[in-house]
DNA sequence: TCGTACGATCACAGACAG
DNA sequence: CTGTCTGTGATCGTACGA
């Protein structure tokens, strides 16, 4: 026998070698690649790993460490039960069942983080803007007490009325687009994009040009 | 760089309990 | 019947020595 017919031999060995494993590994869904010069060292150590599989101390071993890594996975599923809202019957869920709730309970979470975050970010504009009324407000009350100390309090008593009604009535308008706000910050959160888009229309710009205007009106 | 050892993980089959 | 547990083999990734 040459040389060439034991190598050939040797291919026709890996070969049958290789669909017996395809097979196998489709039946379980495996994936597996050609076998090449690379393999056959591959093979010669799952041969020696089957070997060493074999021998009963190291199976039982084996059965340890998969008890071991199976009681960590309970534990860990104990206590992510522990987590999350089950319900009355807790003792009748599968672990599927816990998973899926779980997965549910995580997203839930997610959207009232949102939700919150949205809340918060229109409560703090809605506090910037307030502020900035107040600030003018003052402003205003200074100037007109300047006045009257220069000018007497004879001239101005018929104009004070209707500017700060005209003030009022911006107030109430800022207000008004407060309420717009509101509505704004309790729409579904469902779609960020639209309420990154909302955000955009109601930010603090819209508030500013309301005071620029509170301010014309003195 | 290659071969080997080892731990971790996965998938399957069989046993078992409710 | 269904879900869970257990044993087992296969595979993968990584560490380590020659």
């Amino acid at each position: 026998m040459t040389a060439v017919q034991l190598i050939n031999i040797q291919r026709l060995l890996e070969a049958a070698e290789y669909l017996e494993r395809r097979e196998r590994e489709c039946e379980h869904g495996y994936a597996s690649t050609f076998p090449s010069h690379q393999d056959s060292s591959y093979q010669r150590q799952r041969k020696f790993r089957n070997k060493k599989y074999n021998n009963t101390h190291n199976r039982s071993t084996h059965n340890e460490l998969e008890k071991n890594r199976r009681a960590h996975l309970r534990l860990c599923l104990e206590r992510l039960k522990a987590l999350i809202p089950l319900g009355p019957d807790c003792n009748r869920h599968t672990t599927l069942g816990l998973l899926n709730k779980a997965k549910a309970h995580i997203k839930k979470l997610e959207e009232t983080d949102r939700r919150s975050q949205h809340q918060l970010e229109n409560l703090e504009r809605e506090q910037r803007h307030l502020q900035r009324q107040l600030d003018l407000l003052r402003g205003i009350q200074s100037g007109e007490r300047i006045r009257m100390d220069d000018i007497g309090s004879t001239v101005c008593s018929d104009r004070s009325d209707s500017e700060r009604e005209e003030i009022e009535v911006d107030v109430e308008s800022t207000e008004f687009s407060h309420g717009e706000m509101d509505n704004v910050s309790t729409t579904s959160t469902s779609d960020l994009d639209d309420h990154s888009s909302l955000q955009s229309m109601a930010s603090d710009e819209g508030y500013s040009s309301c005071s620029v205007k509170l301010a014309f009106t003195t």
